[in-house]
DNA sequence: CCCTCAAAGTTGCTCCTGTCAACATTCTCT
DNA sequence: AGAGAATGTTGACAGGAGCAACTTTGAGGG
């Protein structure tokens, strides 16, 4: 049972499932998610087109769990961005930031996670990857409207709107709509959620 | 010569062009811009599967021109919804509105416009008309910042924001991850758009 | 008025993809 | 060692993109 190190490739592929993910990935990188192919992360893997069945439903599972992976590292993302933060504001602030790191840095999954027809994400690793990510978000500004920094009206509106901010950010920066490198994106995300959360307790924004 | 009303099918398709873009938006809006399909198309047009290639290169030339007619709609839509408005600023206000209200009205235009892989997008005519719907935008926030409701700092920086905050609520609203109904969304809109710029004059916005 | 020609549509191919079914190999457990 | 489940492989079928060659239609020139 050579299961340790070499020999002649362990003919079972030692880990299939996580290489066809890295593959998909990679792949989805260069041509996009539309002209992403099962067939071509099979050849890239070095495996039939059908070995990828054995791991996953579809091709649609297949693009879930990317996805999922996504809302993961996303997770961290704005976990990492938050580290340093003083206040509860600049905490909502550099959520934010993770938020488009996050995007400018794995934009093939960001574009899995959004960008690809609903059914696609109905799978509930995916779904419960999602929630965590937005967990992070609503935290924050909960937190922001403890402390004072933000106006102690509903939660809600005010997580759609930060996170409406910062997801528009990383979907005109990713495809090219905002002529900044990502240092001066991450700048320009900094400041605009400055603006939109500086002196919002000044007045509260109202409910939808 | 019967050109006028009826007569047996003009046979060479009254004007099969027109009646392939609007099978298409049809098409992408039952089953997404990832499943939509040149020959459903056809068929739905009643032609054969290769009558498209006489009007259009392709799939992406097809897409392209789709998009580059939801650009113009964009900006119809935005300049009714500035229409009413008193001030620079609530100009500002009701122009994102509008943006928003097009990617409701017509969220298959939308996902053709921003969810395309680039090179779709690379034809002449959708580059203009997007640069067309842009200039509605820093049109905008010229008069705004030019009146003083807006402060004077680079026009560049504002207007992203002001289109990062708009596209975001666009893009989540259709992606049905804003559990609003349209009117809602509206009205979550305006005030999102009021809490960015109701008081960002009283501190200039750093450039990036 | 007929004949020619270009435009607009059609049929028929080739290549590629997703997915199912059946078969082969390998691993694990006893 | 041998049974049974994982894991991979080959083969087949339906459907889509796009190319080529053929056919129909409509417009103009003699």
């Amino acid at each position: 049972m050579p299961r340790s190190a070499s020999s002649s490739q362990p003919y079972h592929h030692a880990n299939l499932r996580q290489t066809l993910l890295d593959a998909a990935v990679a792949l989805i990188g260069e041509v996009g998610p539309r002209a992403f192919t099962l067939r071509e992360v099979a050849r890239r893997a070095g495996v039939s087109h059908n070995a990828p069945y054995r791991h996953f439903a579809g091709r649609d599972e297949l693009l879930a769990i990317v996805a999922a992976e996504g809302f993961d590292r996303l997770t961290l993302s704005m976990q990492n961005a938050m580290a340093p933060a003083g206040s509860p504001r600049e905490r909502l602030v550099l959520c934010g930031c993770g938020y488009v790191e996050f995007a400018l840095r794995w934009p093939q999954h960001f574009l899995v996670m959004f960008d690809l027809p609903h059914p696609a994400i109905e799978c509930p690793d995916a779904k419960a990857a999602g929630g965590n990510a937005f967990q992070v978000l609503l935290e924050c500004v909960a937190a922001a409207q403890r402390s004072g920094d933000l106006p102690a009206g509903e939660l809600m509106p005010l997580a759609w709107t930060a996170w409406s901010l910062v997801h528009g950010i990383a979907k005109l920066a990713i495809s090219g709509n905002l002529p900044l490198s990502a240092g001066e994106t991450l700048a320009f995300t900094r400041n605009a959620a400055n603006a939109l959360f500086g002196r919002m307790n000044d007045d509260p924004a109202r409910a939808i």
